[in-house]
DNA sequence: CTGTTAGCGCGTTCAG
DNA sequence: CTGAACGCGCTAACAG
C-alpha cells in the first residue's frame, strides 16, 4: 500500500487560510448559509476544490444535535422481500442526500434493540424498522427519535407505518380457492402475534366463514419465524390431512410447501392448489407459475422514506398509518378442487 | 406524536456530575480505559445506565478522527448478487460492532464517486465497493480510506480485492456444453471491461480453443450493464443463429434468456441448452432446473469485510486480491446437442 | 487513581 | 458583509 500519503484531511481552517478570511467566512461560504462577497466566495470555492477539500460530517453532527444518516433494521437482508424494502428505502433517501445505515436483527427483539441503541448514538433523526418487538420502538422515540415500522405494525407509542392489507389479501386468496371448490385449505403461517400473521389468518378465517367453511384447526400450521426447515413438518401435513389446496403466508413457507409437494410426486394444481403470500421472482418462473398476493415491496419502502421525511419536516402530525393494498396474481397453481 | 419528551440527551457531563465526578473519569468508566476505582465506576455505570445514557457517537469520532462507519457502495440493492453480498458483509460487520452504510450507484461512475466523497465525510476508515471506474477507489485510497473492491478489480491503485474466478467458471460451463457435443454456443455478456465480463468471454472464447472450435462473432452478443430489456435481442439471436446452446454471464441475462427461450417454445435443453453465471434461487425450482457456476456470494461478501478489518489493523500489508473458486452446478437444462 | 486543560472541525452568535 | 469567540460531547495528556 504505497498510496495513502495521509496527508491529514483538510479543513475550513486551512481553505480560509488559503483563501486569506477566516473559518467563519469559509462556513458560510461553503455551507451556502450566510452573507458572503461573491469575489471571496469564489476564491474559497477554488480553494477548497483545489485542496480537495471534504466536509466533516462529524462535526457537523455534533453542532447541529442530528446527523443525516437514517436507520434501517431489517430481519435478514438475505430474504428478497426485505432486500427490495432496503432498495426502496435507499433511493428514496437518496434523493434527499440522506444516508442510509442497514442493521441486521435475525428477528431478535434483543438485536433489535441494540440496533436502535447504535441509531441513537449515531443521532439518527429517524429510522424505519420491521419491528420484532415494541421495545426498540418505543426506545427511539423516547429519546425523540421518528419511528417508521414497516410491514409490521407493532408499536404502543405513537409512529408512523406502512404495512400491507395482509387481511384483505389472505381473503381474496381463500376466496379464490374456495370459488374453485376447495374445502380443505391448509394455512401455512408463521406463530407470532405480528399484524402480518395475524392479518392473514384473519383474513383467511372470514373467507371460510363467509363461504361457510368450518374452520379446521388441523389445517392449520404455523412455524416459528424464519424456519428453514419447515418443509418436513409440511410434508406431513400433506401426508395425514390431505387438504386439497394450500396457502403459505410467506415465500420461505411458499418455497418449502413446493419443494414438499415436488418430493411427493403431487401434482400442481392437478392434486393440490398452492397460492402464497408475497411474490417473487421464481413464483414466475416455475411451471405452472404459482398463483400469489403480490405486495408492492419496492412501493413500501420509497413510502416509509417519504413518511419519515414528512415527519422529520412536521414532527406534529397525527401518526400515519399506511395500508398498501396488495393484488392477487392468478397463475396456473390454483386450479378446481379435485 | 405526544411522545418524545425532547429532553436534550444525556452526556457524560451529566452522569459525572450525577455520580459526584469529573466528566473523565466518567469517560474513563463508560469506555472502560483507564484506571478507575471499582466503586467508583460502578456508581458511574449505575447512574449512566439510570439516566439513559447513549454515547454520541459524532464526537467519538471527532475526536478519534476517524468513525466505526464502514461504507459498502453496490450497483442495486435490488439484484439478489448485491442483496447477499451486503447481508454477508453486515453479518460480519456486525460482530465487530461496525456499521455499514450501504449506497447505490446504477452502475454509474458519477454516482460512485458521489458515494465515495460521502464516506469521506463520514470518516468512514474503509469501503467496500464492486467498482464501476477507478476514480472512486482513487480517490478514497488518496484521502487514505482502505478499500477493497469485490466482484470486479478495477483499480490502478494499490488496495485489496474479492474476486470470483471468472475465466476458470466460464471455462468449466463453456467445456461442460463442448463436451455435450455443442458447438454453435451463443454466449451473452456485458458491454464492459469489467475483470467479471472480461474474465467470462476469456474462459468461453479458451475453452473454445482447447476444443478448436472456432470463434464466431456473431454468436456473441454484449449488452449494456443490467439491460432490463435484453430479450428481444436475445430473441433475435435465437431466430438467426440457431445456436444450439446459450451462455449467459450473469443471473439477469440468464432470466430474460429464458423467457425467450420459453416464449419460443424453445424446448430446455431438447432445442436449446442454457446455462447461467451466478446461480439464483428460481433456477432450482424452474423444470429443468438451470445448470449454473455458482458463485458463494454470501462467502465473497464475509470475506471481502475481513479483509478490509485485517486492513484496518495492518494497514501496510501487501494488498491481496483473493479469487474465490466457482462451483459447476449441473442441473437438467444441460443437454447433448441435438 | 482522579481532575484540569485543551482541542477534534464546524456553525452560530454577536460585534464591528 | 466579515471575524472573533464560543461550545457541541468526548477523550488524551498531564499534573496532582
Amino acid at each position: 500500500m504505497t498510496q495513502a500519503p495521509e496527508k491529514k484531511p483538510v479543513t475550513l481552517a486551512d481553505i480560509a487560510r488559503a483563501a486569506g478570511t477566516s473559518p467563519s467566512t469559509a462556513s458560510r461560504a461553503i455551507s451556502g448559509r450566510g452573507y458572503v462577497a461573491a469575489d471571496v466566495r469564489d476564491r474559497l470555492l477554488e480553494a477548497a476544490d483545489r485542496l480537495g477539500y471534504v466536509p466533516n460530517a462529524s462535526a457537523r453532527t455534533l453542532k447541529h444535535r442530528t446527523s443525516r444518516v437514517i436507520g434501517v433494521v431489517v430481519s435478514d437482508l438475505g430474504n428478497p422481500f426485505y432486500a427490495r424494502l432496503a432498495a426502496g428505502i435507499e433511493q428514496t433517501l437518496r434523493e434527499v442526500d440522506y444516508q442510509m445505515v442497514i442493521l441486521g436483527d435475525n428477528s431478535d427483539g434483543d438485536e433489535e434493540v441494540a440496533a436502535a441503541r447504535t441509531f441513537l448514538a449515531m443521532r439518527a433523526p429517524g429510522v424505519i424498522l420491521t419491528p420484532v418487538g415494541t421495545a426498540a420502538t418505543r426506545l427511539l422515540r423516547s429519546h425523540g427519535v421518528a419511528v417508521v415500522e414497516v410491514d409490521r405494525l407493532l408499536a404502543n407509542v405513537p409512529c408512523d407505518a406502512v404495512v400491507t392489507d395482509n387481511e384483505g389479501g389472505a381473503r381474496d386468496a381463500t376466496e379464490l380457492l374456495l370459488e374453485l371448490g376447495h374445502r380443505r385449505i391448509a394455512l401455512l403461517g408463521v406463530a407470532t402475534t405480528w399484524t402480518t400473521d395475524a392479518g392473514r389468518l384473519k383474513g383467511y378465517r372470514a373467507a371460510l366463514k363467509s363461504h361457510r367453511v368450518a374452520y379446521d384447526k388441523n389445517l392449520v400450521l404455523r412455524f416459528p419465524v424464519h424456519d428453514g426447515n419447515a418443509q418436513a413438518r409440511i410434508g406431513r401435513l400433506l401426508d395425514e390431512e390431505a387438504p386439497t389446496a394450500v396457502f403459505a403466508a410467506n415465500n420461505q413457507l411458499a418455497q418449502q410447501a413446493w419443494f414438499a409437494l415436488r418430493e411427493r410426486g403431487l401434482h400442481i394444481p392437478g392434486d393440490v392448489s398452492l397460492v402464497a403470500f408475497d411474490d417473487v421472482p421464481w413464483m414466475e418462473m416455475v411451471e405452472p407459475g404459482i398463483t400469489a398476493v403480490a405486495q408492492p415491496t419496492f412501493a413500501i419502502g420509497r413510502r416509509a422514506a417519504q413518511l419519515l421525511l414528512r415527519r422529520l419536516d412536521e414532527p406534529d402530525l397525527e401518526p400515519a398509518v399506511e395500508r398498501l393494498e396488495p393484488s392477487l396474481l392468478v397463475r396456473g397453481s390454483t386450479g378446481t378442487a379435485p
